[in-house]
DNA sequence: TATTGTTATACTCTATAACTATA
DNA sequence: TATAGTTATAGAGTATAACAATA
C-alpha cells in the first residue's frame, strides 16, 4: 500500500498539462481507483491492518466457504502460488483456517473461524461506510448509474465464452 | 504488467459469490480498472513496449517541457528516487532527454526528443483507438457520464487546500 | 539549511519453474 | 498424465535513508 503524501511544496507544479489523456476513460479510471484506494489505506487499512486485495480475499472465503486455494487464485486473479503467502497470513492471524478435504487429500477447503466471521462483520461495516463517504459527492442515483456503467465495461472482459482460450 | 490468462479449466469456479462487496463502488471501480490496464496491454503494451504508467510519463512531459525531474515524480505520485530508472529507461530508448538547466546546476530540463514526439503521436493514436474500443458498449453520452462521475469521485481527494498539511 | 538528483537497500506483489503428494 | 499446494527464485514497482552538488 503506497503511502499518501500530501500536497507539493512547490506551487509551480501546480499547473501540470495532461494533454490528449484528459479525454481518455482510463485515465480517470486509474485515478478514481487511486483515490479509492488511498481512503481505503487511510480509513480501514490504519486500523484494522486489512489491505483492499486481503479484504476481498476474506470476502470471497466467507461467501464460497469450503473453496480451495486454487478457487481463490482464480477468484483473486493471481496465480495459485501467490495465494500461498495470504492464506498463511490469514491462518495466523486466526480469522480462517485450512481443512483437508473429506474426498480429495491433495485440497485444503478454506473457511472462516468465528472469529474471522466477526472481524470480517465489523470490517464489512467500517468498509461500507467508508465506501459511502468515498462517494459522498454523488446522489444515490447517480451512484447507482456510476456502478451500472462501470459493469458494463469491464463485463465485456469476463463474457468471453468460457470454452475460447486465448 | 500483468499477464492475463483466460479463463480457468475449473467450472466450478464460475459461480463465486461476492457478498456485500457487490454493492461497493471500490469494488467496481477496481474491477474496472484491472479490466482497462489489461486491455492496455493487450494492445499497447504489447506492440509498443509502453506500460500505462510510462504512457503517462510521456505526456506529462510532452505536455509540460523542461519540468525537473522532481516535478515529474510529483505529476507521477511517486518518490523522486524512483524516477531516476524509468527517466534512464526513457532516455536510453532516445525518446526524452535531460537538459540541464541554465538557471539551477541542480536540476534538468526534461524534453522530448524528435523521435520522441513522432513516438508519442503514435502511441497517442493506438491509445485513444484502444480507449474508445475499451468503452465500445458505452453509448458517447454514457461514456461522457462516467468520465464525468469519475472525476467528481477523485477531486475530493485533489480538492485539499494546499496549505493544509495531512 | 533546503533542494535536486542519485545510490543503496529493502519490502511488497506477482510470475515462472520445479517439486511432492495425490488423483 | 493432470491437479493442489508448496518452494525457490526473479522481476517490477515503490519507499526510506543517506550522500554530493548546488542553491
Amino acid at each position: 500500500m503506497r503511502k499518501h503524501r500530501g500536497k507539493p511544496a512547490n506551487s509551480d507544479l501546480a499547473e501540470l498539462v495532461h494533454g490528449s489523456m484528459a479525454g481518455e476513460l482510463g485515465f480517470h479510471l486509474r485515478r478514481g481507483q487511486i483515490a479509492a484506494f488511498r481512503q481505503f489505506a487511510r480509513t480501514i487499512t490504519t486500523t484494522e491492518g486489512v489491505t483492499p486485495g486481503l479484504y476481498g480475499m476474506l470476502q470471497v472465503i466467507a461467501n464460497n466457504p469450503g473453496l480451495s486455494q486454487s478457487a481463490l487464485a482464480v477468484a483473486m486473479d493471481v496465480d495459485r502460488s501467490s495465494i500461498v503467502k495470504v492464506v498463511n497470513q490469514l491462518e495466523e492471524k486466526g480469522l480462517i483456517v485450512r481443512d483437508t478435504s473429506p474426498t480429495d487429500r491433495r485440497r485444503y477447503c478454506l473457511h472462516m473461524t468465528p472469529p474471522g466471521v466477526q472481524a470480517l462483520a465489523r470490517i464489512e461495516q467500517a468498509v461500507m461506510r467508508q465506501d459511502q463517504d468515498f462517494s459522498a459527492r454523488l446522489s444515490d442515483a447517480e451512484r447507482g448509474t456510476l456502478i451500472g456503467l462501470l459493469k458494463r465495461l469491464y463485463r465485456q472482459d469476463s463474457e468471453t465464452p468460457a470454452n475460447v482460450r486465448e
